[in-house]
DNA sequence: CTACTTGGTACCCGAAGGGAACTTCAACGA
DNA sequence: TCGTTGAAGTTCCCTTCGGGTACCAAGTAG
């Protein structure tokens, strides 16, 4: 039991409020919802032909999530049929750097990935 | 603000194995270990202590699945009882910097997100 | 009228995740 | 000698969560 001085000069502590926050906005489908409204307001079915493979249940569920988070703004234009728009607020585009380098990361990372796996695999 | 094209220029796009790919790292528990063992190698119940909310069985799912990935080492001395360590392989430390972006992320968006949060569940 | 689109909600079900207990091997202790 | 403790898991159970399907209300096109 070394009760050294843990070196996390690199910055805040993981709490669970991190944890959550992260996990309601890195989830699978808020990643590809903001990465499309990154881009530009999307209005629901826009989205959904965007992400063909999510359901509208999970689409749902996911925008309110964001949306309560801060990271999108739903617009409702009431003049026509029926207007709901999707747009990133300036709080959601702050995460935009942050989903490229995952990006990137996991596309210049996947083929060792894919090694390891197979190491794995056939250990195993 | 680059307005350049309404297309998905900025980078790679999200795949479905990219999707996996992060789930698999990026997950709950996977956060608190690999920010633990980027500081300093662990054995199993070290790391149990080091977060003690986790439960055995996810330890062992979170670190079965690490290795997978190649992120991190298991390393099995057999001399005494039993040591069983873990430590962060260099693909695994490429992640650190993103752990580190995203806890910073956190910790400066919170107070905005918390903000965002109470408006959004006075007004529904 | 019916059919279709938009933007959802309601309900159901199977897989995933957590909790608690059990296991094995070795050491220690009285 | 027997019991206990600690390490490193595994197994079982049970709840929960996410996904799939169906349905709804409003408008409007044919």
């Amino acid at each position: 039991m070394q009760e050294t001085t843990h070196l996390e000069s690199d910055g805040p502590q993981l709490t669970a409020t991190h944890r959550e926050l992260l996990d309601q906005v890195l989830d699978k489908w808020s990643l590809h919802v903001l990465d499309e409204l990154c881009e530009q307001p999307l209005r629901f079915n826009e989205l959904r032909r965007a992400i063909p493979i999510v359901t509208q249940k999970s689409l749902t569920t996911t925008l309110r999530r964001l949306e309560r988070n801060g990271m999108v703004e739903r617009m409702i234009a009431s003049t026509r049929p029926l207007a709901v728009e999707y747009r990133i607020t300036p709080l959601g585009k702050t995460l935009q750097d942050l989903i490229d380098a995952l990006l990137s990361w996991s596309t210049v990372n996947l083929p060792d990935v894919e090694r390891a796996r197979e190491r794995f695999d056939n250990e195993v």
